[in-house]
Formats: structure tokens, sequence, C-alpha cells
DNA sequence: ACATATTTTTAGACTAATCTAAAAATTAAG
DNA sequence: CTTAATTTTTAGATTAGTCTAAAAATATGT
């Protein structure tokens, strides 16, 4: 059984992989889990003996195959609770993140089983994350970051790549939601902004960093 | 902000002075968390600097008004997560408490808040046990121990005093749960039996323990 | 009331997770 | 290709929570 730092440790290990497609270096998990460098290598040695990183000295670390099983798990359930907050007590996909964080570790298969049965299954949880199934396989959806489209081209809303609850509430704030159809009006690379068009009425400019 | 552990000890102080009438001992204590005397001392010592305990040596301990109020926010969560589990997740009442007993240490009222509401404000969770509300008020009601009753005395199955998974399982075997009739039909106080009819059909005989 | 049994506390040690400061290894720059 | 900058690891300390063994305080039985 995995402590509860052990399991945020996996997590941080498997988003910095999936986000940047190498192995994760100890000062970027000092940084995204906000502790100093010194204990990351502490327990990385700890998870190491585990077998649940492969760790090489001073070259960075990457999840075994067991540890990708936890970490997907983890996601699973982190997840599912996201959708139980939203859809049935009616939180806004701004305020679920921190309380999910510590759902997740709540440890029991039964309870994760009977929850997503009570939820009905979900494939994506509210910022459109796809939420693993019990074997951890992920639904696979067609998806391109709006920065990257081109002038005239139309889209529907499908997911958000931050969490971060001032981001969200920006949206809000836009009126912009899953489900949302924007069309790009026009592109300027020059000062980097984009004017887009929501649900086909109002027009606005945001940033490239709100783009991506 | 309390630690999981220290809540775990407020808790095991109230429900021991609740059921005694009396302050709760060290061994007392140290037998309901299955832990050693001398770790109870450390973190009686640790709950009076926090002014959540009246802590006299040799003479065991009391809650402060600030004890009661956390202990009793605590029975509050442990509650309406049990009423979630079994009402919502469909579990049986011999499986919800290890879990709820994880669950309570979520820190969010917020969260507590739209639980309640969600589940629309029980007053009793799946054992019969009263939920307080957000001022820690408790509803009350009357009720007789099944032992206490005299023969062919009456009554419906409002609550259980005990939430052992074996206990409750063998109840599921007779086919009582709440809301059963039980009709006191013979007792018997030189081997301490009681003959019991359920819901008017069904006689059977359980032992005075499990009648307490 | 005094010896014995029981309960409680203290002393000292262990583990998990953390820190700062210093040392070692790696990477980058001229 | 050597020096400087950066990254990572080690060393040593700290805190919460736990333990066992021993000492101290309280309770009990005749």
């Amino acid at each position: 059984m995995l402590t509860t730092t052990e399991e945020n440790y996996l997590k941080a290990i498997f988003s910095i992989s999936e986000r940047s497609h190498k192995s994760a270096s100890t000062n970027d998990l000092a940084k995204q889990l906000e502790t100093s460098a010194a204990s990351v290598t502490d327990m990385l040695k700890r998870l190491a003996q585990k077998e649940l990183i492969n760790y090489i000295k001073y070259k960075g670390v990457t999840l075994t195959t067991e540890g990708i099983k936890n970490a997907t798990q983890l996601l699973r359930k982190h997840r599912l609770w996201e959708v139980f907050l939203v859809e049935k007590l009616r939180f806004s996909w701004d305020q679920v993140h921190d309380i999910a964080e510590h759902l997740e570790h709540i440890q029991s298969n039964e309870l994760i089983m009977r929850l997503d049965a009570f939820l009905n299954y979900p494939k994506f949880d509210p910022h459109g994350d796809p939420i693993p199934n019990a074997d951890g396989k992920f639904t696979i959806r067609n998806q391109t970051p709006l920065s990257y489209m081109h002038e005239s081209q139309k889209g529907v809303l499908v997911g958000v790549k931050s969490h971060k609850t001032d981001f969200l509430l920006y949206l809000n704030k836009l009126n912009i939601k899953l489900g949302t159809e924007i069309e790009v009006v026009a592109t300027n690379s020059y000062d980097n902004l984009f004017d887009i068009k929501i649900d086909g009425k109002n027009k606005i400019t945001i940033t490239a960093t709100i783009a991506q």
C-alpha cells in the first residue's frame, strides 16, 4: 500500500513525462510538488526500492509498468470524483480540483467501481480529460489546440489544458465552457492575439497563451 | 488544521465519554485506537497544548468546547458519507464504516454542505445514529434497547449499537434491518436468551448480548 | 495502612517526510 | 578542453507519530 505522498510523486512523474515525452528530472519534480530537490532525491530512492520507478542518479526517472498502473488508477479516481462533484454536487469546474486531490487517495476498489456505475461510466471529466477505465485504458478523441487552428476554422471545445482556478474563472467570464463552438476570425502573429467568435455570436479577443 | 490522527483521538475521546458519562482514561483510549498507552500520553499532551482537551496527568481527559465542536463535525461528516454510500452507491450497512472512516477526514465545508443538500438533509445514518446539523445539534428520538423490553412488548428497530461488520451480517441473516418490527415473546433470565418475533412472522431466539 | 497490582508517564529509539547547507556530478561556454 | 554555472546528491537535523522497557503514581485487598 502506498502513502499519499508516494502517490503524489507517481502522479507528478506521470504528468511530467506525459507532457515532455521524456524522463522527469529532480528539479522538475521539486517545482511541481513545491518541495526541495533534496526531498525529491530521498523519495526517488524509496520509490526505486519499491520498483515503481526507473531511477538512475543524475539522469531523471521514468515509471515502471507497476508505477504507470498506479498513476493511471489515481487519475481514474481523481477524474471520477471530479465528475461526481460537478454533476451530482453542482460544483463548478473551477472548484473541484483541490477536493478531488484529496478524495483520490481513498483506498477502496469497491468504492470506485460503484462510483463509476453511479455516474454512468463517464468517459471524460469536467475539464474534458479522458477517464481511464478499470484496466487503465483511455478513450482517445481528435483534438487540436485553438492556437494551432487557422483563420475561419471552426471547432467545439472538448477540453482545457490547465485546471488552474483563475484560468477557469476567466473562461467562465468569457462564457466559454465545454461544448462551446469557437470560430477563429483572425490570428495576429505580430502581437500574438486571437480574434474568435463564440457560439456564432459574441466576437472577442484572447491572448495566444489562453488559446494554447 | 488538525491531522487525521488528532481527529481520530478526538472522536475516540468523544465516544468513550459519551458512552461512560465520564472522562476517558489513557488505557481506554489505547484499546479503542489500537495503540500503546505511551503513544496516547504523547498525543494527549499535544491535544492539551492545542486546547482541545482538558488533561490532568493520571486523571483522564474530557473534551473542551472546541474539542466537542470538532468531534461533532467529524461525526456529521462520517454519518453523511455513510448515507451517501448506502443510498447512492448501494453499499449495505455492514460495508460502509471503514470507507466513511477515511472520507470523514476530507477538509471542505463546502463539500459537506453540498453533500448534505444532495442527500436531502438526512437526520439519521444507516445504523440509526443521529446526524448532527451544521451547528452540531442532534435530533433526539425515543428509543429503548431490546434487552430492556418486557414480554409481549412491541417495537420498531431504529438503530444498532455496534457497527461491527460481523454483527451486522448476522442481523442481515436474521432478516433484521432498520424499520423491522420486533415483539418480545419471552425472556429467559436464567440462560440469558430472548425469544422474539420479527415483523409478526418468524419467531427466533437471540442472546442477551445481541438484544443489547 | 501497607504491600501488591494496575495504570500512566517518562526515556530513548525508530520511520516517513521534510528542511538547509555543502559536496559532487553534469552541462554549457568560451 | 578547461572553467564556470547548473543540477543533483549527500550529510545532518527536525517533526509527527509510533514503539518497548522502565519508572512513577494511583488503586486495591486484606
